[in-house]
DNA sequence: AGGCTTGTGCCACTCAGTGGCACAACAGAG
DNA sequence: CTCTGTTGTGCCACTGAGTGGCACAAGCCT
């Protein structure tokens, strides 16, 4: 993964010019790509006009980011990479794997500060929503990242062996969860918050037993 | 979805030439790809190689599939039609919705026809493992695949709502489940056989339940 | 201030992927 | 069997994401 995540901000003034310099070149890519992938389209925007509109060489971009989607999930990456930190940190307890891995996700959503964070992360996942590439590069970048979270449980608790299939379950229910939360919430008009999105992963969160259970009868004769 | 899937083997003798050339090339395509990517690696075998190789022009190999990647998940993606289409003409019964999903996976395991196709679906698989782009375009494929199922049993069964999360969670937990089964069974030495593929999904289909309500004690002190 | 390290932009290039078009091959009717 | 219409193929030129090399610029540290 070649992005880097932005460090928490009040730590930014203490670093170097160069890193401000690169954080700075960074956000503005992310900014600009956002809004011009999603006023003109991300398939319509190239790179070439999205270096200009910067003011930096594509070979910089790439010095940044991995690939063209990588610059559209973003923020999507950010959220996730946050999660990944406070797994890190957070100290295990007896309960289910899965509603640990829940509980981390809503206190990193409590935690996330930098600005314009929600508005962002809205725009990301509209643009995974409409654009195939960029779903698929989601869809990759989720999966690594449930791979990156057994791992990092491994450390720290008795998980059963790599070939049992239930870590990577557990795993899958969150991230399935998640992206529903994540999408009903993106849908919704009105200011992106991040008590929404809470309200959105809890209900999610809630819905997943039923997963297993859900029965539904023949589709009645009546319209549809 | 560009890719079209071969139809049932006995058919095959009563399609017009033109039909019956066209599944020949997909097929050489298929075939030649899968070596060529396996023997030299995906990123290393071009698209040129692999035309030439197959004596057709890229035109047409363009018009036979809508990537590069595609190519390469040809077996795969002949499964999940396979299942797509078994979907469509089983009967509902009163059953959790899992576990109608479950049993239709198995049921056409059981019934693929075409010759070789487990060493093919393995050769896939393994491909999906091991080149990034693959598994990135592979997830994508079966993302839209879960919805497309859904679609499915839309029209047959009354799924709560398109807002509702459920089915969508259902069907992440069937397909987080195949991909496990998958995995293990191409990872394997040996033959590549239909009773090992049926009994790796039976496995990790039973292991589902345990996704939920896994716990896990803390990692002992003990050497790692 | 000077020397070293790191970052940037420029350039040439590759390769997956696209669209247009002339010609070839097939299908079906008479 | 012939003829005509339909469909498929290959060729060609091109685009844009992505890559690697290298000279020069900018920053860092003594």
């Amino acid at each position: 993964m070649t992005s880097t995540s932005p460090p928490p901000a009040p730590a930014t003034e203490r670093l170097p010019l160069r890193e401000r310099k690169k954080l700075r070149t960074r956000q503005a890519l992310v900014d600009t790509a956002l809004r011009m992938f999603t006023e003109r389209g991300f398939d319509a925007t190239t790179l070439d006009e999205l270096c200009e509109a910067v003011e930096v060489s594509k070979r910089t971009f790439f010095r940044t980011f991995a690939s063209k989607e990588d610059v559209a999930l973003a923020p999507v990456q950010d959220l996730w990479h946050a999660v990944l930190d406070d797994l890190s940190t957070r100290l295990p307890d007896g309960r289910p794997v899965l509603h640990q891995l829940q509980d981390t996700m809503l206190a990193t959503v409590g935690r996330m500060a930098a600005d314009g964070w929600t508005e962002r992360l809205r725009a990301s996942r509209r643009l995974i929503s409409q654009v195939p590439a960029v779903e698929a590069h989601s869809l990759h970048f989720c999966n690594r990242t449930s791979r990156a979270a057994i791992a990092i449980l491994r450390q720290r608790l008795a998980l059963p062996d790599p070939g049992d299939p239930r870590p990577r379950l557990a795993l899958g229910m969150l991230l399935t969860a998640v992206d529903c939360a994540l999408d009903a919430w993106a849908s919704r008009p009105g200011p992106a918050t991040r008590t929404g999105l809470a309200a959105d992963l809890r209900a999610a969160f809630a819905a997943i037993p039923d997963g297993l259970t859900l029965t539904a009868g023949p589709a009645g004769p009546g319209p549809r």
